[in-house]
Parts: structure tokens; sequence; C-alpha cells
RNA sequence: GGGGCUGUAGCUCAGUUGGAUAGAGCGACGGUUUCCUAAACCGUAGGUCGUGGGUUCAAGUCCCGCCAGCCCCGCCA
């Protein structure tokens, strides 16, 4: 459809210069003229598009919005072009003009489709002349080093994943940074820690599981919390690592590498793939950050720290409110690793990542942060004039109650169990329906069907909802069979599936395709609006748009399927109908991919 | 005190950047199976879009005030 609004935009631009000369315009009238107001129609039986600017224009030029209305739709009739994809355009309402594409034009849509991989998509244009602009970073996921993850860290995963998928598509080059927190002052205690525990370990890897370095770490901090002397044996340890010393070392990356690997496991299983960069790699380029600030007349110095102060950042006195770039005693914090990253990502390469698109997918509590460290990086002139840098902060996970989800017993709930009662869940549901359906099933299929369900469900329910607002996790309602959850979408293509095996094989012909339902006219025009929710989702990095649009296309495929027989049907009606459903799975499988689940055949 | 986000049907949420009578799902109530998986479909009921102003042909959407909830505000990330 967005082929199709292009050109309808191009001829109704000629339109409203044919019938409203600019000579004639005043600068208001020509600020409206300069915009179409071409947009989709609001609701169905509109038709596909709508233009309103005649209600904009009325007054200005003092001619009522209906007649304006006729002046377009007149000039709009002389043109060879239009008249090929639209029926005659009707004026409703006040002066709205209603456009409906003829029948003919969708057909040729839908069969440029069937045997097209990208089902209609065109890969975005990036800027021409500059270098990378095509390459984006998404930074996702971050956890931290020597912790679990735990349900704080699903949605940055999911909807990071999520956003990378579809700006693959879109036609960027990817780089997904895992910008783990692998450094830092609470790494002085684990390895003191560790140190004193089990210094046979330095020698060896993989003798401590993770389960044991979770306990491991809150041992190491209550006796932080609680010992002097260990205290200050952990400083010691901050600064023996940072000027790096060799066992200090070891025992860092050994405590790395423990955490890698189960950080790795629940990739696995969640389908993501990322790079591992954490805030270690920017160490060696602190210091320039620091100089190159201080250069630019950046830097104040406010009780010992180095701070950058900004205009817009107010603290509690009404003042501006100092950003710490350099601690009082000389190490550097999350702003300075933060901004060490802007600059490295945006800086070409070989001494950069040279990317023209930054995406930070992290909590919504973080917006002042970033909004601090990008003005920085602004001020500094690191970010180019073509570069855009974004946060996409996303709200809390709440339990039913309303409340940040926790267990029973007040803890944070990992991320692991939580993908294990999803998958339970999943499976009591099928074979308790598996068992009054009177179905036999192989255990592998039990097995292959309740984990794509359960991991589906969580996806989706994380991403089916506006990131913004905080999201209340439910597992009854995202493995819940009706409404707006996986399921649903799943079952959808495993009805199509169930009918290419009952002898359902289209032949693929561009030939002879016949719709006469409103139903099926209902699904091609859906089908149709792929390449625009993509380009929204492209645009706004909200994949919920996404999700919304796929189960709109499911409900209208299971009224179709309800409603019109398929493998009964006469010819061509029979066949036209089966490459209607080939569509339409490949249309959710495509977009079900976008969001990181995987589809069935059968449930 | 300053800043940010949120507030839409009983519940969970959409709302395409200012358009026509504000939409889904769940839950409630009623209906549909000789037929491709009924994990579906069809129908009914349910609204002062937190609130008061303003901007204009037109406001859930933009601006200002207020109310409520959550989050952030110097040496943690």
């Amino acid at each position: 459809m967005f082929s199709i609004s292009t050109i309808l935009e191009k001829s109704l631009q000629a339109a409203l210069n044919e019938a409203f000369p600019t000579k004639e315009r005043n600068s208001k009238s020509a600020l409206i003229l300069s915009n179409t107001h071409l947009i989709p129609a609001s609701k169905p039986e509109f038709g596909d598009f709508q233009i309103n600017c005649a209600l904009a224009l009325a007054k200005e030029i003092k001619i009522p919005p209906h007649q304006i209305a006729k002046k377009i739709i007149d000039q709009l009739q002389k043109d060879v072009e239009f008249l090929r994809i639209c029926n005659p355009p009707n004026i409703a309402g006040p002066g709205f003009i209603n456009l409906t594409v003829n029948s003919q034009t969708l057909i040729t849509e839908i069969s440029n489709r069937l045997n097209d991989e990208r089902l209609g998509v065109a890969p975005k244009e990036f800027i021409k002349g500059v270098e990378n602009s095509n390459r984006v970073i998404v930074d996702f996921s971050s956890p931290n080093i020597a912790k679990e993850m735990h349900v704080g860290h699903l949605r940055s995963t999911i909807i990071g994943d999520s956003l990378a998928r579809v700006l693959e598509f879109c036609g960027y080059e990817v780089l997904r940074l895992n910008h783990v927190g692998d450094w830092g002052t609470q790494f002085g205690m684990l390895i003191t820690h560790l140190k004193e525990v089990a210094p046979q370990t330095l020698n060896k890897e993989d003798v401590v599981e993770i389960g044991d370095l979770v306990n491991f770490y809150r041992e190491a901090k209550t006796r932080f919390d609680e010992n002097k002397d260990f205290k200050n044996k952990s400083r010691n340890e901050v600064v023996n690592l940072q000027s790096g010393n060799k066992n200090s070392l070891n025992a860092w990356k050994l405590l790395c590498n423990q955490s890698r690997k189960e950080f790795q496991k629940i990739y696995d299983r969640l389908d993501i793939e990322l790079i591992e960069r954490g805030e270690s790699f920017y160490n060696k380029f602190l210091i320039n950050i620091i100089e190159d600030l201080k250069n630019k007349n950046l830097l104040v110095n406010d009780q010992g720290a180095k701070c950058v102060v900004l205009k817009s950042f107010l603290g509690k006195d009404g003042k501006p409110q100092p950003i710490i770039i350099q601690k009082s005693d000389g190490g550097f914090n999350y702003a300075t690793t933060d901004l060490a990253a802007i600059k490295y990502r945006l800086t070409k390469s070989p001494n950069g990542d040279g990317a023209g698109r930054l995406i930070y997918v992290t909590d919504a509590g973080q917006s002042s942060h970033f909004s601090g460290v990008f003005q920085i990086a602004k001020c500094a002139n690191w970010i180019p004039e073509y570069c855009r840098v974004e946060h996409v902060p996303f709200g809390l996970v709440q339990g039913e109650d309303g409340k940040k989800l926790k267990t029973r017993s007040g803890e944070t709930i990992r991320l692991v169990d939580l993908l294990n009662e999803a998958v339970k869940r999943a499976k009591q549901d099928l074979t308790s329906r598996l068992k009054t359906e009177d179905r036999d099933e192989s255990n592998s299929f039990i097995e292959k069907v309740s984990t794509t369900v359960g991991i589906a469900a969580i996806k989706y329910a994380d991403l089916s909802q506006n990131r913004v607002s905080n999201y209340q996790f439910s597992f009854e309602k995202m493995l819940s069979l009706q409404g707006n959850t996986a399921p649903y979408l799943l079952y959808a293509l495993v009805r199509i599936a169930g009918i290419a095996r009952k002898g359902g094989k289209s032949e693929v012909s561009n030939q002879n395709l016949i719709f006469k339902e409103i139903q099926e006219w209902a699904l091609i025009r859906k089908l149709l609006q792929l390449d625009c929710v993509i380009a929204e989702v492209e645009e706004e990095l909200l994949p919920n748009r996404l999700c919304g649009y796929l189960f709109e296309l499911s409900q209208l495929f299971n009224r179709f399927y309800d409603q019109v027989p398929i493998l009964k049907a006469d010819e061509p009606s029979r066949n036209s109908r089966l490459l209607l459903c080939s569509l339409t799975a490949d249309t959710l499988k495509l977009g079900m991919n976008l969001l990181g689940i995987p589809t069935l055949d059968r449930m």
C-alpha cells in the first residue's frame, strides 16, 4: 500500500497545483497545500484513503469545503495514473474526499507479493553519499556480570531483539551490542571473596557455577557491608584490577566467563543474538573523553569532581545540576562510559563503529540520564548532523497487583524461572486439550509445542503493549487462547497449515485471481498494509504496532476461514482463496519472525 | 522543590502524530459445529477519554493550570 500511496500522493499534489495555482495562495494556504493530507481511511467504509485538506483550506481561501473538494476531485479525474488505480472518488461529510483503490490494482498488488520474498516491502532508502548511514547499533539486554538475569532484563532483551530484527529487515546493517556491566567497584569485593574462599579456582575455569555465583555475590556483599577489613581489601583489589594486576585480571575474567555462559543459555532459549561489548571495553577511551571535554571548555570543577553543567538540568535548589564525569577520587562513572560509547560508536572505522543511528533500549528510569548524556555529546560535537541517537524507554514489569513483579517472599524473580513456568503452563494446557480431544501425540511434539507456545507467549505479551507504559505480567492472560495473544496468532497459522495438508496445494499463477466476498477483500486490504506497518515500526520503534497488525490480520483471516468455503469452493475461487491463505501465512510468519517468535504447523 | 512517564469501558490495553458516530481483547449475557483444528466465529450490554480552561472549521491527540499514581534528581549503573 505504500507504493500506491506514493503514487496517489503525486497525483494529488499535481491536482492541488492545478486547482489552486501558486500565485493565488497566501502564506497560510500555501502551507496547508504543501501537505496533501492524504492518510489511510479511518474506517473501512470510507475506502482506502482519505484526503482532509479541503476542510483546512476552506476558511483560508473563503470557499466552502465541499466546493474545494469538488475542484480537487475534478482535477484528479483528469489524471490517467490516478484513474488507473482508484475508483471515482466521492465527497463525504463536511468535505472529506474518500478514495477507494480499485479491485484490479489490489489484485495486481496481491499477485506481485505471491512470488516475492519481501512480500512487497521495499528496503529503506538511506542517505546517499554518507558512508554507513545505514549502520545502526541496538544496545539492549545488558545484564550485570556475576548476577543472574532477572525479570528486569526481560523487556530490554525482547524489545531490543525485535527492533534489531525489524531494522535488519528494513535494510540496516545492525550491530547488536550487549553493554554488560563488567566493570566497577563491585569487582573489588567479588575478587577478594573469590581469592579467599576458592583460591584454587584462579588457575582453572569451570569450577564456579552461576547458581553458586549468585550466592557468592550475596556472601561477598554481606562481608563487604559487615567487615571493615574485608572492605579495605576490596578497595585495594579495585586498584589492583584497574592497574592491570595479572592475578586480579584472571579472577575478573573467570567471573565474567562464568556469567557469560549462563547468559548464553537464556539467549539460546530466547533465540537472541548479541555481541558482548561490556563497559570495560571503553576503559581505554575514558581519559580521552575528559581531555576532549576539557579542551572544549565544557568541564567545571565542583567539590573536586569534574562535571559538565547543562542549563536544562536542574537540581533540588532549582539551579543547574552538574553531571559528574570524573569523581573526586579520579574514578569514572557510568556517564563517562556512556559518553565514550557514544563517541566510539559514531566515530568512523577503524577508530570506531561508524554508525548512523544509535538505539538504547533501557528502562524509563534512565531517561534523564540518557537525555543528559546525549546533550553533552551534542555539545561536544560528537554527534554528526545526519546521525540519530535515541533512547527507547520502557516501563516496569508489574505483577497483577500493580506492583513491581516479585516472588511471594519478595525476591526478584529469576528470568529462568519465568521461562520455565510459562513452558510448564503451556504444557499443562496442551496435554489437557489432547485428552479432551482424544488426540495422541508424541512426547517430542508435546515438548516442541509447549516450549514454542510458552516462550512465544512471554515475548508476545511484552511486545504487544506500548512499551512506554508499565506492563502487567500475567501468565494466564499471555497463554490465553483468545484475544491478542501469541497462541491466537499461532493458531491462525496452524489452520492455514491444516488446509495445505488437506490437499490445499495452491498453484501460484498470477492469472485468474478472482475475489467476490467481503471477507476476501477485507483480508486483501489488510495484507497490503504490511509495508506501511513495518515502516512505522522502523521509525517509531514501537513493536506493538506490528503486533496489533498481526492480530487484526489473524482476526480477518479467522473470519474469512469461518465464513467462506475454501477447499470446497469451485474454481477459480478455490485457487484464489488458497493463494490468499498462503500469502496470509507468509505475512504472519514474516511478522512473527520480526518479533523473534517461531511458528508451528500443528499445535 | 525540580524533571520525566502514566491516567481512555468492570479489568488489561489500542488509538496511525488534529479528522467523520472514541476502538480491541478479557470478563458478563445470548447464539453458531453434516464442513479445512470451535485454541474459532456471530451478536448484545458497557464511555463526562483524570479534571478545568485555551488554541480552531475540527481536540483522546496540541498549549496552560490543577488532581492522582509511579519513577529519577553528585561522586552506583
